[in-house]
DNA sequence: GGGTCAACCAAGCAAGCGCTAGTGTAAATC
DNA sequence: GATTTACACTAGCGCTTGCTTGGTTGACCC
């Protein structure tokens, strides 16, 4: 129980720990396994966090602390349109999706392992993307692009681009701007 | 380890294991804990069920069965044309989503912990499910009520679909009607 | 060249896990 | 009235779990 920083060699135990969640899923990775993945032994782990909650929390904060910061990004290089900002919106989330396909995938399905300290606090980084999108589906309603309920249509939006973890094969002909572009197209009346 | 059958008891028992599985998740809910909230002994329970596995596919076989009845049944009572059949669709969907709330969550969150062999089973009812899906889509394609690439269009709407269990509140304002009706004129290019 | 410190290890504890074996019992069946 | 069946019980086996303890190692600092 010694540290708790964000230390190179901890972020890299994070990244390992984030496969294997997604592999057997959390409560079935033993902090055996966990270990052996990273090429020490279990006791040792627990020099790096403090128990085995404390490595799920550390996967999900990294997932979506880097998704948040993609974003802002591609707001901001981005065409100011309505249609540019919501295109790159999509583009960089399912871009976030693939290349930290892990903790992403952590967070969706392991979400409510959490214990209520650490959800509190990831709780308030996922308010701030959310938020992102929400300000990005305003500005859409506004200028006549999509229409309806602004709530409804930003959870449909994120559960469509969320979705995409359970079927989605990189490898195969569509790329994320693809699907980014449809999915656009499929809610803002024009022609795919 | 005496029988498999689906008695009247055994489906009483499964929708108390779906319960308790959502709120634990699987592999924290224990067979004690699962027999205590049954009424029973944890040895007793090994008489209804082959093992702790078997209760988890009976769950999602019960919910997933469900929904295939209630589409089935919603795409014959309702209109001919191609946007009611969505609609009948997205709102059977929604329906089923809330009455057997516990077991769509389950399936859900809990299917990658299934074994090969269940798993195997159970697909074939979902792919079922889901061919009536992309089928409905199809007319509408057809129709020139949606556009798009088929395939992405069915995955985007299912998607939005099933996000709707973590967000969806019962007691909230909107009825599922409400949701279906504006999933559908979102992708439809209508006014709300 | 003694002190510091992050990183690691070996060994194991207490608790909890899924599941089994063997038994009791009341109702249904012959 | 004997037998079977369905359902429940008690007791516990063999194993794994997350985590702790006490100690070692090697790189760096003054």
């Amino acid at each position: 129980m010694n540290v708790m920083n964000d230390s190179p060699r901890r972020k890299e135990l994070t990244r390992q720990a984030a496969q294997l969640f997604v592999q057997e899923g959390f409560d079935r990775t033993t902090v055996r396994m966990l270990a052996q993945e990273m090429g020490i032994k279990s006791g040792s782990l627990f020099h790096h966090f403090r128990d085995k909650q404390e490595i799920l929390a550390a996967v999900i904060e990294e997932g979506t602390q880097n998704a948040l910061v993609m974003a802002k990004a591609a707001l901001e290089d981005c065409d100011q349109s309505a249609e540019a900002r919501l295109q790159a919106m999509a583009r960089a989330h399912l871009q976030t999706l693939l290349t930290d396909r892990n903790a992403h995938v952590v967070a969706l399905y392991e979400w409510r392992r959490l214990e209520p300290g650490a959800r509190d606090h990831l709780s308030h980084l996922r308010d701030a993307y959310e938020s992102l999108w929400e300000q990005v589906i305003d500005e859409a309603l506004e200028a006549g692009l999509i229409h309806g309920d602004r709530f409804l249509v930003s959870r449909f939006v994120m559960g469509a681009l969320n979705w995409t973890v359970r079927w989605y094969d990189p490898s195969g002909p569509r790329s994320t701007d693809d699907l980014a572009h449809e999915l656009v197209a499929m809610i803002t009346h024009r022609a795919a």
